[in-house]
DNA sequence: TTGTAGGCGTTATCAC
DNA sequence: GTGATAACGCCTACAA
C-alpha cells in the first residue's frame, strides 16, 4: 500500500513545460520569470507536487541525515541533550537518527555501522560506559566524517568535544558541601572508563586539598549509576564502618539511594550526614529531603553539539576545531544545608 | 569535507565486471557464480565498497524512513516507548526519524508535514494533548500512508491505534483504593482533549457505582501533568474545604504534588488519605511514602506499534487491522496501604 | 527565459 | 552466468 507521489515530469506535463523549468522554480537561484514561478507553484501545490527528497540527495551526494549515538534514553538527560540536537539540526533541513547503544559497546558499534551505511554526512557520538576501544570511530574520522563527542567522551578520539566542566563543578560542589560545616566527604564516583569520572574525582580532591581535608584515597568509591549501586555501596561503606559525614555522587541515583540506606539506618541528613548529587534529575526535588545537585546545561549541550557539527560539515578546510566547556549551576537544597 | 563513497562502477572497473554482476552479488536472489560472488565481496571489502543505500531507496520507491510523533521525552515515559520502536525498526532495515511536539498541536503539524516531506513509508503517532483537529492526518491517510496510532490516540483518526486499557486499569486501581478501606476518593483526570483522559474516569467511575461509592459529579477534577499541577489542585481543594480520604491522579507527577501538600499541611499518608498515581514513573519508588501506581508497558507498546505498522505496510490488501489493547500492572505501595 | 540531455548509484529486464 | 541498458526523480551545464 505505497502511496504513489506526484513526479517533476507529472507536473511538466500538466503544465506543458520541461522538468528543468520546474526544477528551477523550486531552486530559485536560476533565472525564471516570476510568472511562470507562480503558475507552477500554484499547480505544484494544487497535484500535491513535492520535491522528492531521495533523488535531491542522490544527485547532491549528501544524506542530510546526522547520525546520533547515546548510551540510554531512560534517564531524562540524554533525552534533554536529543532535544537540543533535534532543535538545531531540523532546523537546517537535516534529518536524525538517534541511537541508543544500553551501554553496551559492541552494540555501540553495531550502531556505528548502522549509521555508516545509512551516509550520515556526520555523527553526533555519546559513549558507552563499557567502551575501551575506539579505533572504528578514529578509522571514520580518518576517513573524512565529521564527528562530534559530547558528554561522554574519550581523549583517544581526535574529535572536538562538548563537554561538562566537570573538574570545575566537581570541586564547586565540594566546596559547598566544606562550607556547610562537614569535615570528612566521600565522593561516589562514576565508572573509571568515563573520562568524566576523572575530572570529577580531581575536582573532588582538589577542593579538598585546599581546605585541607584529604585524609585517604578511601574517600573516593567508585560505584554504579543506579539507585541500587548507591544502596550497596553506603551499606558496605556503614558495615566496615567507615566514618562519613558527607557524601558527593557523582550521579543523582547514587544519592538517592545513599538517601535511603542513611535513613533506614537512622541516621539524620542533613544533621550528621550531607548529600550531593550531581545532573539535576528530576528526582532530586523528590526525595526528603531534597537532594542539593549540579545541574548540567542539558538542552545547551545538544545544540553546541549539533552547532559545532554543522560547522565541520560546511567548513571546506580541515580546521581543527576547539572543544567547547560548558558551565553549570548548582541547587543547594535540604539534603546539604548542615 | 564529504567522503567520496567507493561506487559499484568503481568496484567493476576494479574487478573488470559488469555492475550488473555486482548488484546481483549483493542480492542474492539473482543467478551468480558461488566464485564470482565470493571474489567480490572480498575486493569490495577491500575497496571499502557499500551499496548506496539513496540510490536504492530512489530505485525501490521507498525510503525506509519511518515517523515518529511524540508529544514530549522529558518524562521516561516516550523514551520507553521509542526503544520498544526502535528496537523493531531498526532490526527490519527502517530509519527511525524521532520528531517531538512539545505538545503543541502546530508544531504537530509542522513535524508531520516535515517528516511527509521526508517520504517517509510510514508513521507511528502519538497525539499532543492540544491536538483537537486531525483532518491532515486523515488526509494523509486517506492518500495511502500507513499510520498507527499509539498512547495518545483520537477516535477521529482512522488508523490501528495501540493502547493502554485505560478502562480497565483505571477500574482496577480504583477498586484497589476501596479494598483499602477509603471511601470518598477524588479522581486527577487528564486533560478532557485526550481520550484515555474520558477512558480513567469512566474506570473510576465505575468502580466507585460497583461499591455505590459515588457522590457528587466534582469527584473527577481536571488536572495538568506536572508536579505544579498536582499541587495547586490539592491546594484548592483542600481550600475549598472539599472532603476526601483519597486520591486517584491520572499521573504520578500530580499525585506526588497531592503528596507534598497534604505532607506540607499535616495530613497522614496512607492513614488520613490515600494516594494511587498512573504511569509508573521512577519518582514512585523515589517519594515519601512510595507512590502507588499503575504500570503501563511502555517498550511493549512501542514494539506492537511498530510490528502493526509493518504489517501496514507489507500488506497489500487494505485489510483493516484492529486496535491492540494492552494490559499493565499494579504496584500496590505504601502512598495506599491504610 | 526556457528546453535538451547527461548523470547521480542503484536495480531489473532484456539479450547473449 | 554474465553484460548492456533503461529506468528511478532530480539537478545543471549547455544549447536554443
Amino acid at each position: 500500500m505505497k502511496p504513489r507521489h506526484v513526479t517533476i515530469k507529472d507536473l511538466a506535463k500538466a503544465l506543458d513545460l520541461s522538468v528543468a523549468t520546474i526544477s528551477r522554480a523550486f531552486n530559485d537561484k536560476y533565472d525564471i520569470k516570476k510568472e511562470t514561478r507562480e503558475l507552477i507553484l500554484k499547480k505544484a501545490d494544487e497535484l500535491g507536487y513535492k520535491p522528492n527528497p531521495i533523488a535531491k540527495k542522490l544527485i547532491q551526494q549528501r544524506s542530510f541525515n546526522i547520525g546520533v549515538v547515546v548510551p540510554e534514553f531512560i534517564t531524562s538527560f540524554f533525552p534533554k541533550v536529543l532535544s537540543g540536537i533535534q532543535e538545531v539540526l531540523i532546523a537546517k533541513g537535516y534529518q536524525v537518527l538517534i541511537m541508543e547503544t544500553g551501554e553496551s559497546c559492541e552494540r555501540e558499534l553495531e550502531v556505528i555501522k548502522t549509521l555508516e551505511e545509512s551516509m550520515v554526512d556526520g555523527m553526533l557520538i555519546s559513549l558507552s560506559k563499557e567502551t575501551h576501544n575506539v579505533d572504528y570511530i578514529n578509522k571514520l574520522i580518518t576517513n573524512g566524517l565529521p564527528v562530534v563527542l559530547f558528554n561522554r567522551v574519550s581523549e583517544d578520539i581526535m574529535a572536538p568535544k562538548v563537554l561538562f566542566d566537570d573538574y570545575k563543578w566537581a570541586f564547586f560542589a565540594t566546596e559547598r558541601l566544606i562550607e556547610a560545616g562537614y569535615k570528612n566527604i566521600f565522593h561516589y564516583a562514576a565508572p573509571s572508563s568515563l573520562s568524566l569520572s576523572k575530572k570529577r574525582i580531581n575536582g573532588f580532591v582538589s577542593a579538598l586539598k585546599k581546605h585541607g581535608l584529604l585524609e585517604s584515597c578511601e574517600q573516593v568509591i567508585e560505584t554504579g549509576f543506579t539507585i541500587q549501586d548507591g544502596e550497596a555501596i553506603t551499606e558496605k561503606l556503614l558495615d566496615e564502618g567507615k566514618a562519613f559525614d558527607a557524601i558527593f555522587s557523582s550521579n543523582d541515583r547514587s544519592a538517592i539511594g545513599a538517601i535511603r540506606v542513611l535513613k533506614r539506618r537512622g541516621y539524620k541528613i542533613p544533621e550528621e550526614i550531607g548529600i550531593m548529587g550531581f545532573s539535576e534529575s528530576s528526582l532530586a526535588t523528590v526525595v526528603e529531603p531534597e537532594l542539593s545537585s549540579v545541574e548540567q546545561p542539558t538542552t545547551k549541550m545538544g545544540r553546541v553539539s549539533a552547532e559545532l557539527l554543522l560547522r565541520m560539515i560546511d567548513s571546506e578546510t580541515n580546521e581543527q576545531l576547539h572543544d567547547v566547556v560548558l558551565g553549570g549551576k548548582i541547587h543547594v537544597r535540604e539534603s546539604s544545608m548542615k
